[in-house]
DNA sequence: AACTATTTATAAGA
DNA sequence: TTCTTATAAATAGTT
């Protein structure tokens, strides 16, 4: 634009550009400076020169980020925000749910109770009493898998306890017989240890819960009572 | 800068601050574009006036969000990101948390059983159990409530109804001897209006507001109850 | 919005 | 890079 005016078009030749983008960067920035001063505007300049650098300008007393937030709000474009603010409307929402939540829980532990009115109360009472059957009935089906379980275990330690006293009976009947017997056998030693401890554990299961009908009125103790057994 | 340079400060001037922005926003804006052009750089310009209003720049063949964020990954500035990500974890959370309570709410709804083990089934049962005992006091409370705010209603209407046949039999009996009386008496206007109304005028006290203890909790739902109990 | 006197920006050269 | 400088461009005040 000086000593002959140039033409507005890419300049070639590397250097010129390079000096060319520092000269006018300086003479851009002072303008948008004395044009935020002057008519008391926010401006926000930011550069990427083709090397890579990056130059900014923003005008006093604001920052980048203010600018752009103003920008989204203003264009309504959803560069960020609306994703943003959809965010934060779920996160309201949620958060509110959550709250509509551990309220009705703590209704149905029992706390809370004024907000409600007193056919409200006595819904809840009639849910609660429905649901505390179910949970009782779920819990009786529970007590009676485990009285079967414990029923195939007895049944199964009676059987190897059979089997071991027909083996005890037949060796001790060889052991009378000849004392090479117990050397002979082909036992294995847990069986030799079964025998060992034999009456007590034997026994033991056999108190397992054999008795029918407890669904009938089972309490919680009885599990515990059935777990030391 | 031209017939008498000026000094670089905010235009006091409304009108003249209006001018000047859009002067120098188009020289501004020219120069960006050609410094773009010659320099092949990337420009982006926004501009908030201080009337609201929003201008913006963007160099050819980009976009002013990939201009930002080029920025923002240039500058390694967080300048969303990060609280964006907290947003993002925070919902992450409050689902999981409404999750859970959802989950909570239907086992105490005595639905999704499966995943309690036994003991668990048997503590639920029993916090259940109590729960419902304290929604069940505080249900029978609210009906004592109400009963006695009724036993105290129907004593006051009996006994304003008493009071009044008292004054009706004695004004019968003044009336019989002599009928001065509805002028000689001292009573007051309203007891007059009874008499005239006779049985209606009684009864439609009854439904009159001058009971005390309304405060304890009168429910107009809860009167519907009680009276169809 | 147009004019224009003047200031300012800057291309090319040093 | 910076300085110089001739000249193009921008623009303040006016119409």
């Amino acid at each position: 634009m000086v000593r002959g005016k140039i033409e507005i078009k890419r300049i070639e030749n590397s250097t010129n550009r390079q000096v060319t983008y520092s000269k006018r960067r300086k003479g851009l920035f002072k303008k948008a400076n004395e044009l935020a001063i002057l008519c008391d505007a926010k401006v926000s300049i930011i550069m990427h020169s083709n090397t890579g650098k990056l130059h900014e300008y923003i005008s006093p007393s604001t920052t980048t980020k203010q600018l752009f937030d103003e920008y989204q709000k203003t264009l309504k474009i959803d560069l960020w925000s609306s994703h943003y603010e959809i965010m934060q409307e779920n996160l309201r929402k949620l958060k509110e749910v959550n709250n509509k939540l551990r309220h009705e829980i703590r209704q149905r532990m029992g706390q809370n109770l004024d907000d409600l009115n007193f056919e409200e109360l006595r819904g809840l009472e009639q849910d609660m009493d429905s649901s505390l059957k179910i949970i009782r009935d779920r819990k009786y089906r529970g007590i009676t898998n485990q009285i079967e379980t414990y029923k195939k275990k007895a049944r199964n330690a009676e059987q190897i306890h059979r089997g071991l006293l027909h083996k005890f009976v037949s060796m001790d009947a060889r052991d009378e017989g000849s004392h090479f017997g117990l050397i002979d056998d082909g036992g294995d030693y847990h069986s030799v240890l079964g025998y060992q401890n034999g009456g007590t554990g034997v026994f033991g299961l056999r108190l397992q819960p054999n008795q029918p009908n407890l669904h009938s009125g089972a309490r919680s103790d009885l599990a515990h009572d059935l777990r030391l057994a």
